[in-house]
DNA sequence: CTAAATCATGTATTTAATTACATGTATAAA
DNA sequence: TTTATACATGTAATTAAATACATGATTTAG
């Protein structure tokens, strides 16, 4: 199987969501789907480039202020069905996600080992913040639970506090059972 | 920061805990440490060379049957310094860890949307195969709990168990907001 | 005996992704 | 007013990774 280019897909479905400029796709990744995918912005405009080479968006020009050009991307018909083709499509899940943290402690072959201690608290310490930070996340876009027209934002801000929740408790497990 | 090349540190704390040929260095990556990092064999054997070049590993060749040749390697003392130094330094955490099922839901806009229910259902196949395979392996590896000499195995185990537990009570709980 | 599976090692090509290079505008704060 | 930060868009160079190409030996099952 060719190399996926998920990319493709992704801005796809950012831009089905509302036309955005090459700036503001970036910034999608820095935020909520950049828990699950990242990109940068030199992915991101040459991938632009190639989606309206293909016909899948067209852009319209805006000017801010004096001479500040920016181009808003929109999806045509055909960008619209190539994306309901990749959401309609089996996915299979991804394997060897890339967790460095969690190969190292594979190489630490004692619970007793001086190091650990020290390694398990600071990844904790990176984990809480960041589970901390979901959490303020949902309660300021879902307060009340509410999640009618943005179920998909609301399913993947859970997501990630599980897998935050989960992580963290395996740090604080790991260390208790030396 | 420069790319960061975590495979060479995996095959020197790989070869540290024994010598192995590039053939069973690949083999690693399809189980246990596969959990959390993959490599391909055309990865793998420049790499080696890569190693052996600058000091960090040697080999010694070995005949099985008539003529079929292969290369067992060893960690210098050099290799395990480094492999050290790569141990005891801080770890970032990984971010935007890939997830192409996550960012699919993303795009579900509504709890009714008519392909939810068979998105989520088959990616929870997937997942609880995984599971099911995962806590196999931990009561064959540590019956008993035991997990003395091999702590670090024992962890990651445990860590992908956690994982995939929450990966799958994230696609129930998706499934039944309904 | 023979065919399939596994062992074993490499290189080449292509694609993806990161970092660095490059340039300029607009706005908000000091 | 000037300076820092954010807005805005691109390309170039490098590194990492996946897939494909290439070859051959050994073992195991039928």
């Amino acid at each position: 199987m060719a190399l996926r280019n998920v990319l493709q897909f992704i801005i796809l479905g950012l831009l089905d969501q509302q036309p955005l400029t090459g700036y503001e796709l970036t910034k999608a990744f820095d935020s909520d789907i950049g828990e699950f995918w990242s990109a940068n912005h030199s992915q991101i405009y040459p991938q632009l480039r190639r989606l309206e080479q293909s016909g899948q968006i067209t852009h319209q020009e805006e000017v801010s202020g004096e001479k500040l050009a920016r181009k808003r991307y929109t999806v045509t018909t055909d960008g619209r069905a190539a994306l309901n083709d990749w959401l309609s499509a089996e996915t299979e899940p991804t394997v060897g996600g890339r967790d460095e943290f969690a190969v190292k402690m594979y190489f630490i072959k004692s619970p007793d080992d001086p190091r650990l201690a020290h390694m398990l608290a600071a990844q904790l310490g990176f984990h809480e913040q960041k589970l901390a930070h979901l959490k303020i996340q949902m309660t300021r876009k879902f307060p009340n639970g509410q999640n009618n027209n943005d179920y998909g934002h609301y399913l993947v801000l859970d997501h990630a506090i599980r897998r935050e929740t989960a992580y963290c408790e395996w740090l604080r497990s790991a260390n208790s059972k030396k």
